[in-house]
DNA sequence: ATAGGGTTAG
């Protein structure tokens, strides 16, 4: 009676004929039924057989455990008549492997103990609790475990030694785990082999669990495939994942969930949205899309990607709740500024971790909705469970350095200080960067000078900081410096240089610079490097080096470009290019409203007014809503803000008189003198 | 003699 079908046949005759079976052979139909997932089936005979031992009750309840109907099994156990130490056993492997009953796991291991009298322990208790540790991560229960297994001889089962093993690694010992491995009275066989390799895979040794790999090839099943595959792409070598993946079919060992999954994260990490689809097409036809594991992983893979329609048409057959997938969802709606979407999921999640968090976040502040990073701000502060971990302070730096808000940002730094957060390369260039964004050269200053370890990032950013405050001798001070320091500047490098050049009219400086960018470090030019010469040229009254400039650009039709030209010629006075300019930019963007306003405004410096009005007539329903520029001040009474033309302030009359006197002075004023005015007093 | 409980890859 091996198959299901032998025993259906069975129990037809049996019935058929008035037969009843012997209490041997219905505990062997129990166990086929529920091998076979017919559960209900397995607990009807169980119910009419005349005569039940202790097999019938256990068969059954392993088959709830299985299941993971630990309600039923309960009920059973329970009702049992007769136990022994496989119930008990059955039933706590069922609260070890359930989610969520851990600490019953830990109570009924308690009660077994409580009665070591009539019930000793045995391999399969050990491999229960090993687990339980293994999965609870306390490495002392472990211990005891082990010590108990030595003294009672317990340690020769190759079951219990992976598990030991197992568990070792799993709370983070490694040394133990291998210490078991090497001095372990019984032979190597598979699973320890496989077991010890993971470990390795865990703790980012990868030439040791290759080398586990291919000094007993005998020993590879497809499980040590899959971890070689996974551990290679959770250790950053997606490259040998991949080369895995593929030798493992060469090899004869077929694919399946756990190998696509652990691929898929590997196309993840690499953003390789043209892989990922092949492997997607792999899994389709392996038939192994049901899986939760294989779903998460392509959601994941579309979403790094920012292939969200893809991403989301995986997501939608995903039926029962998955954090896993809804958080690569936030992560990848937030990234790509689709943030009511992430909003949205974000509510749908019934516990939110620091990755969501901070997904949120990052999203927000990549939005530029900073508003909404304070507002969650606030929420994050009424969840208790959580601190504030370095990648949100991050966030909240940033957020501050948006709005130039310098007191939350001194806040938010005090914080990190007092919290002795590590200041990693990304906390410290963004706290930098945010007391450069909020007005205070002095504070940015300051930090960077008691920096040993300065990073081209932070480079970058101190240069582009002091350009933007006016302090372009600082900014070239710097680059100087960090040439010296062996550094290489790269394309941002030469934006904040060029920029610093723009602000202060140093033409041959800004060409220096340009040249040395090309020729000397071999970086092709941007957009933007070209719109900042154009710029340079324009503000420094040399439209004819502007014209020159643009006729070499191979992409001169660029908005961008357009744009910066246009603001040229417009400052140069020259009229007719200006036009031209706008009318180009018009035809390249005709849904862009500004660009309308830019024609218009061409036509209305020639006092063009009847080309003006015809512009204005082809505008109408195409108007943008740009927000108009702002900026604000703090004083002690709260924010003032600024708008063009704005007289709502209280006292407008006051400050568009003292902002007359300014103007008058600007004007007269050599250029180096701008950067000095920083505070204007309100009386 | 016999039936029931356990290990590794995400």
């Amino acid at each position: 009676m091996r198959s299901l079908k032998d025993g259906l046949a069975y129990q037809a005759r049996a019935v058929k004929s008035g037969f009843v079976p012997s209490t041997f052979l219905f505990n062997q139909l129990i166990r086929l039924y529920s091998q076979n997932g017919l559960l209900r089936e397995a607990h009807k005979l169980f119910d009419e057989m005349p005569q039940r031992n202790v097999y019938s009750s256990n068969a059954l309840i392993s088959a709830y455990v299985k299941a993971r109907d630990l309600t039923r099994a309960r009920a059973l156990f329970d009702s049992a008549t007769e136990r022994d130490l496989v119930t008990y056993n059955s039933m706590l492997t069922g609260y070890v492997t359930v989610e969520g009953r851990e600490s019953d796991a830990l109570e009924w291991f308690d009660e077994m103990q409580s009665m070591r009298d009539r019930l000793k322990f045995d391999e399969f208790t050990l491999t229960a609790m090993l687990n339980l540790v293994a999965k609870l991560r306390v490495q002392c229960y472990g211990t005891q475990l082990h010590a108990y297994m030595v003294r009672t001889g317990n340690d020769t089962d190759k079951y219990v030694m992976s598990s030991l093993i197992d568990m070792y690694s799993k709370c983070g010992s490694f040394r133990e785990a291998y210490r078991v491995f090497c001095e372990s009275k019984v032979e190597v066989d598979l699973v320890s082999k496989n077991t010890i390799m993971a470990a390795c895979c865990r703790e980012g040794k990868m030439e040791v669990a290759l080398d586990l790999f291919q000094r007993l090839p005998k020993l590879n099943d497809t499980v040590s495939w899959n971890t070689l595959i996974s551990g290679y792409a959770q250790n950053g070598f997606e490259e040998e994942s991949l080369n895995f993946f593929m030798k493992m079919r060469d090899s004869g060992f077929g694919w399946n969930e756990h190998t696509f999954a652990s691929v898929l994260n590997a196309c993840s990490s690499m953003r390789n949205s043209k892989l990922g689809k092949e492997i997607h097409a792999w899994v389709l036809r392996e038939g192994v899309i049901s899986n939760l594991f294989v779903k998460s992983a392509l959601v994941d893979v579309y979403c790094k990607c920012g292939n969200i329609k893809y991403a989301d048409l995986v997501y939608a057959t995903i039926e029962c709740e998955n954090s896993f997938s809804t958080t690569s969802m936030i992560v990848g709606h937030s990234s790509q500024g689709n943030m009511s979407e992430a909003r949205r999921l974000f509510d749908s999640l019934n516990e939110k971790n620091s990755i969501v968090w901070t997904a949120l976040f990052t999203g927000y502040v990549k939005a530029q909705q900073c508003e909404a990073v304070f507002e969650l701000l606030n929420e994050y502060r009424g969840n208790a469970n959580i601190s504030f971990d370095v990648p949100i302070i991050i966030c909240l730096l940033g957020a501050c350095a948006l709005q130039a808000a310098l007191d939350p940002g001194k806040q938010i730094h005090a914080y990190s200080l007092r919290k002795g957060m590590e200041m990693e390369e990304k906390l410290i260039s963004a706290t930098i960067d945010m007391y450069f964004k909020s007005g205070s050269t002095e504070y940015a200053g300051k930090i960077f000078q008691k920096l040993t370890g300065r990073d081209l990032i932070l480079y970058n950013i101190m240069i582009s900081g002091y350009a933007n405050h006016g302090h372009e001798d600082q900014a070239m001070e710097l680059y100087k410096e960090m040439l010296e320091r062996g550094l290489k500047p790269d394309e941002v490098t030469f934006i904040a240089l060029l920029s610093a050049c723009r602000h202060s009219g140093l033409v041959e400086m800004g060409e220096k610079y340009f040249k040395s960018m090309v020729e000397d470090y071999k970086i092709v030019p941007e957009m933007d490097h070209y719109a900042c010469m154009i710029d340079l040229y324009g503000r420094a009254n040399r439209l004819e080096k502007a014209m020159g400039l643009m006729k070499k650009i191979p992409r001169n039709s660029d908005p961008v470009i357009l744009g910066a030209f246009l603001n040229a010629c417009k400052i140069n006075r020259n009229l007719s290019l200006a036009r031209e300019a706008a009318e180009q930019l018009l035809v390249i963007e005709e849904d862009n409203g500004s660009r309308y306003v830019q024609l218009a405004n061409v036509f209305a410096a020639e006092e063009n007014w009847a080309e003006m009005r015809k512009i204005r007539e082809k505008m109408r329903g195409k108007e943008t809503k740009k927000l108009a520029g702002c900026s604000w001040v703090y004083l002690e009474n709260g924010i003032h803000a600024f708008t063009s033309g704005d007289t709502s302030h209280i006292k407008a009359e006051a400050i568009y008189s003292i902002l007359e006197f300014l103007s008058a002075d600007l004007r007269v004023l050599p250029n180096s003198s701008v950067g000095k005015i920083t505070t204007l007093t309100l009386t």
